[in-house]
DNA sequence: ATAATTTATTGATTTATATCAAGAAGAAGT
DNA sequence: ACTTCTTCTTGATATAAATCAATAAATTAT
């Protein structure tokens, strides 16, 4: 049986609301890639991923995937909703097998006069805008170089756990450039590879670079860059 | 003097609070163009936008901008960041001259305790939300020519207001791109322009077309495709 | 162990949009 | 009204990344 009261947004509601909450909520089992919701459906209920890894994205007219987020239990999904009426801006699939449990909005708003409670909505909900102000910045902002010196910065080991394609499409790129910058990398001494998908980085200081300039920095730059200053004089 | 309570988040709040409140903030007046603060900077202080209109902005490494947002008075801005301590993701500058009250975040958590005045603070966290959700959808779904037919749809007196050179920064393109877009929806007759900037509606249909498929649908469009249905037979 | 399948790499081409450059149209100042 | 400055348009070129196509490497199944 799954417990509520690991679920962040509700640690802190006493035990009879958590089972008042736990008998009205419906729990389901999925398959890996089986879908919980589609982008621009409307729904009644807080999804609260109980087992197993989810992603959310959206989908192009061209028909290829946007990775908003991916997250493992435990988590809620899309608690905003529970406040607008609105149809959700992204579809969840199961990347993993997993359990999901599904509790009616007005359980949520029942206990909104619990002072704690609110507390909790309200951290999640910030948390949830971090979320989406750092896509928007890998989206918006960074180059698809700098959207790997990112990730291998921040999470080298996602590299040996996943595969490439699948990295690629966390990072909304194609495994053919993700293969390209890794090749760049390589020559330029930044990163070696390892046998096993391991990577290990040799130079960080040239990855912090790469994400602040969206560039790697390589030979045929700085040749590129003396010409223009030889052509000024 | 301004009016705390017709700022949403404070409006349920009693005199009382709302005094206090009130004669803790910080009241500056901005000329236009000034920078209210910059993307990367921390603060203690809400910030209430009173008079004026105000952009949100990111700086690619190239030094161009990413507009993220921009409203008018009576607004706040970045309340989540009274419970993050992280860093502004945007720089926000006055689009025109205007007015900002900041209040300290102490006076923020002290009223948690009001349950309407968390409520309040909910709705205006989803909201935002919202925002950035869409702005999402815009930055990684949309075309440009699916940026200007939206903002056509939902906002066809803007194009009168503002200068096309600003409607290119708020969609997040150059202005020549913007020009290029007008150009082809002339010539498919899916718009008119008139004098003063004035744009007319001709063919809604083809703008939601336009939505759903990133791109307007020409003749030369047209010719390609049967080009290619003669070539596969 | 070998075949079949999946995943990753490499090269060539295309695409959307930005950038650069120049001219045209409009608005503002004298 | 004429000059000056700003905004808009048009064309040519550049750029980043996707797409298409082919092969190579790795994994899985037989």
């Amino acid at each position: 049986m799954y417990n509520l009261a690991d679920i962040q947004l509700f640690s802190k509601l006493s035990d009879n609301y958590i089972n008042e909450i736990k008998q009205n909520s419906i729990v389901r089992k999925y398959t890996k890639d089986s879908i919980i919701f589609y982008e621009g459906d409307t729904s009644d209920y807080l999804y609260i991923l109980l087992e197993g890894t989810i992603k959310l994205y959206k989908t192009t007219p061209k028909g290829t995937q946007i990775q908003i987020n991916r997250f493992d239990a435990p988590a809620t999904i899309g608690e905003y909703a529970c406040f607008e009426a609105q149809p959700f801006p992204a579809t969840c699939e199961f990347v993993t097998e997993g359990k999901v449990a599904m509790v009616h909005f007005d359980y949520i708003h029942k206990n909104l006069d619990d002072r704690q409670f609110s507390l909790e909505l309200i951290k999640s909900l910030t948390a949830k805008i971090m979320v989406l102000s750092a896509l928007v910045h890998k989206e918006t902002i960074y180059s698809s170089e700098a959207k790997v010196a990112k990730m291998l910065i921040e999470n080298v080991e996602i590299f040996t756990k996943l595969k490439y394609n699948e990295i690629a499409a966390i990072l909304n790129l194609t495994p053919e450039t993700l293969s390209r910058i890794f090749k760049k990398l390589k020559k330029e001494n930044i990163i070696e590879m390892k046998t096993g998908h391991h990577i290990k980085i040799l130079d960080y200081d040239s990855l912090e670079d790469v994400i602040e300039n969206n560039k790697v920095k390589n030979c045929t730059d700085c040749i590129t860059e003396f010409k223009k200053k030889l052509d000024k004089k």
